[in-house]
DNA sequence: TAGATTGTTAATCGATTAACAATC
DNA sequence: TAGATTGTTAATCGATTAACAATC
């Protein structure tokens, strides 16, 4: 049988946002050139149970042998064709400031399967800079480049200010991006088929905060009658 | 009626999750001056739907008026309280490296309630770095000081390497801490009523190659037969 | 009162878990 | 064959949606 296109049984999201973490602990077990494994002794791995990993990787097809296991690198190369990792995609990254800069280093990606093609600033102080290693260099371009950087790439994030984040997303979408990670603090609107992922980094804080006060069981002023509420300020300003 | 502690009605954790949102938008209209607001508007502005939102709000109290809406201010306090951020959190941060210092840097935790009282890192050359701007700098301390350092903080942040992560994890756990948000691509194992959250970078990447791969209907390699699978190496390796 | 909007209920949907028959 | 482990089924659990009675 020659190549085909895959056929597009559905996925649970939840799955899908699970299969990464299988992916790269199967990564880890094959460069320790461990040839087997069983879906008890992954699922310790990644922190889910086998119930809910034979689950998942039953929803791919039918890859391991009962009385045996998952032959680890079949069943890698099986995640990564699902997720589409096997070939790298291209991404570009909007706003240099020192998160943009630091995702724009981060190695995690390029081990990944994403090249970062593209790095842009408005700010006149940053543009033309150079970051990286010589030979794996970045140079951030002014937002004029947008257009010429997105026709090669399949993927943008946005680590502008929160201010920015809509105006970078519209133009970003106007550029035909369809797959966007933000980073910035706004609920970003977007029309129907470019999908946003969002990741908040305060909000990973405060999630945090609600449980470990519940822990703490740090007393809290209780909710106060209604005629005294006037006089509670808000606690956290904008 | 005086302070009194919270009386721990069980929230679900969808509804946790999405509640800073609707704090962080309340403000944002607090900001504007805006007095009061329907389901229906903040819904919008939240990215959710009203059902949802009523009913996530209702888990909190009966905060809104029938006919009317619901109160900015107070409803931005209630929530507020709810999540623990009326007060600020001490926040450590492990890792020193472009993503720990990006972090440090970040003006979104601050605002939010979060107070970075330390940085740490083992590297001899970033330790006594001073970031930030004078008056609100902050040094980087060598990890012999984390046992100080965390005494004064609530929540850690691992922005290491992925292969110091578990180690210093386990450090953090032994000094008292009992939250921790983990940027290192690693699955952490933790002791029962210690509390880690995850963002991991290249996961939401590659969440994103995966739907965008099936809008393009990119065409891939099919599953092989079986007897094919020793030719296929594994795409992307660790 | 009439119109608007909440808070809640019941229905639906999706995700997780437990258990076990299939089968290596 | 006996032991191990998958893939699947059915049961449970939790989250979302739709609809509407309560009430401002």
């Amino acid at each position: 049988m020659a190549l085909r296109t895959v056929d597009s049984r559905d996925i649970p999201e939840a799955t899908v946002a699970r299969l990464p973490i299988y992916h790269r602990v199967l990564a880890g077990l094959a460069a320790d050139k461990v040839q087997t494994v069983s879906s008890a002794e992954l699922a310790v791995a990644c922190g889910v149970s086998p119930a809910m990993l034979r689950k998942d990787l039953s929803q791919l097809g039918s890859y391991g042998t009962r009385g045996v296991g998952y032959e680890v690198t079949f069943l890698a190369y099986q995640i990564a064709r699902e997720l589409g990792v096997t070939q790298p995609w291209d991404v570009v990254i909007v706003g240099a400031g020192n998160l943009g800069h630091a995702l724009a280093m981060y190695g995690g990606f390029a081990s990944r399967g994403f090249r970062i093609v593209g790095l842009i600033d408005a700010h006149p102080d940053v543009i033309g800079q150079h970051l990286g290693a010589p030979g794996q260099e970045l140079e951030v371009r002014p937002f004029a480049d947008l257009d010429a950087v997105v026709r090669s790439a399949q993927i943008a994030v946005i680590a502008t200010p929160a201010d920015a984040a809509q105006d970078v997303c519209d133009r970003l979408v106007a550029s035909g991006v369809r797959s966007i990670l933000n980073f910035a603090p706004v609920v970003l609107s977007v029309p129907e088929g470019v999908e946003v992922r969002k990741v908040d980094l305060a909000v990973e804080l405060q999630i945090l905060a609600f449980h470990e006060q519940r822990r703490e069981d740090r007393p809290t002023v209780q909710a106060a009658s209604d005629s005294a509420h006037e006089s509670l300020g808000e606690a956290i300003t904008a």
